[in-house]
Formats: C-alpha cells, structure tokens, sequence
DNA sequence: GCCAACGTTGGC
DNA sequence: GCCAACGTTGGC
C-alpha cells in the first residue's frame, strides 16, 4: 500500500464535495508527470492526503482512498468540456485519472506552515518550495504523522 | 495582486 | 536540441 497527497481547489472541489458524492473520478489532470502517476503507479486501496491549495491557509484536510487504479481521463475526450484535449483519444488516451473515495475529514486541518515547521516531515515534496506537482508521493511515517496531527485536538 | 518556480511551445 | 517567450500554479 502506497500513499499520496492529491491538491485540490475547494472553490472548484473540495473535502465539502469529496463527502457529499462519497467517490469522485480524480479528473483533469494535465500534467505529464501526475499523469504517469496516476496511470502507472497509484493502486487500488492506496491512501490519499486531500489538500486544498490556492487558499488561506493551504491543508491537508481529510483522508482519501483509491477505489479504482488509473483509467483514461473520459473528459478529455469531450469537446466542449473544461478538460477537453483533441490529442486524447479513447483509442490513444493521454490523461488518466483514478476514482477516491472520502474516508474521513480531518479535526483539525493540518496547515502548510504547520507541516514546515514540523521537523518530522523533513523532506515532504509538498512543503519545497516551488512544488507544483498536484498528484505527490507521500512517505508512510509522513502520513501518519500527518493523519495523527489531523485527529488530535 | 504579485511573482517565483515550473512546464510548454515554437523558432531556429 | 537549445532556449526565449509565454502560460500556469499556488504561496504569500
């Protein structure tokens, strides 16, 4: 079992809607280096830290789950769609997505200056500056320690 | 809103 | 294949 942190906007979709629809296809990731991820490397029954970014402050916010492996991203096969690419083809698919299902919303968010400052989660991809990558691999011991923080009061 | 850090594109 | 220009992400 391997475990990730997916970022997401909560003003396009957040934890909100992960635990209102239960299970969500990961869709419109349009980055090669996510998508090698999501398509060769992220297995069913992985874990999956939600983090929403582009906010005040970014966290980590709950906890998801892998319930279906990489698949292609259908979006992108739809002209018109937000996530439409003419390159994609159901017959040479480019983008790939998985499907995640909500586990849990954590307590207490665990913010981005807290994980810094944190020398536990020394190394965390997500902390670097710069790091853009949406779809990250996540130590075992980092997101439990993370997953404890959450769950703490 | 600014801008650093990337990723992508396209001319050559 | 190089690299400048441009676009995007996302923290601040």
């Amino acid at each position: 079992m391997r475990y990730w942190l997916m970022k997401t906007e909560p003003g396009v979709y957040g934890i909100d809607d992960l635990e209102r629809d239960g299970v969500s296809p990961w869709e419109g990731v349009r980055n090669y280096q996510a998508r090698n991820l999501l398509r060769d490397e992220i297995a069913e029954g992985d874990e999956v830290l939600i983090y929403h970014s582009n906010v005040q402050p970014p966290a980590v916010v709950g906890i998801g789950r892998v319930i279906r492996a990489g698949y292609p991203d259908v979006c992108a096969w739809e002209p018109g769609h937000k996530y439409y690419d003419r390159r994609s083809t159901p017959e040479n698919p480019v983008w790939y997505r998985v499907d995640v299902a909500f586990v849990e919303r954590l307590a207490r968010p665990v913010t981005l200056p807290q994980m810094k400052a944190d020398p536990a989660l020394a190394g965390m991809m997500v902390i670097r500056k710069g790091a853009r990558l949406s779809v990250q691999p996540v130590a075992e011991d980092h997101f439990q320690h993370i997953r404890r923080l959450g769950s703490e009061g």
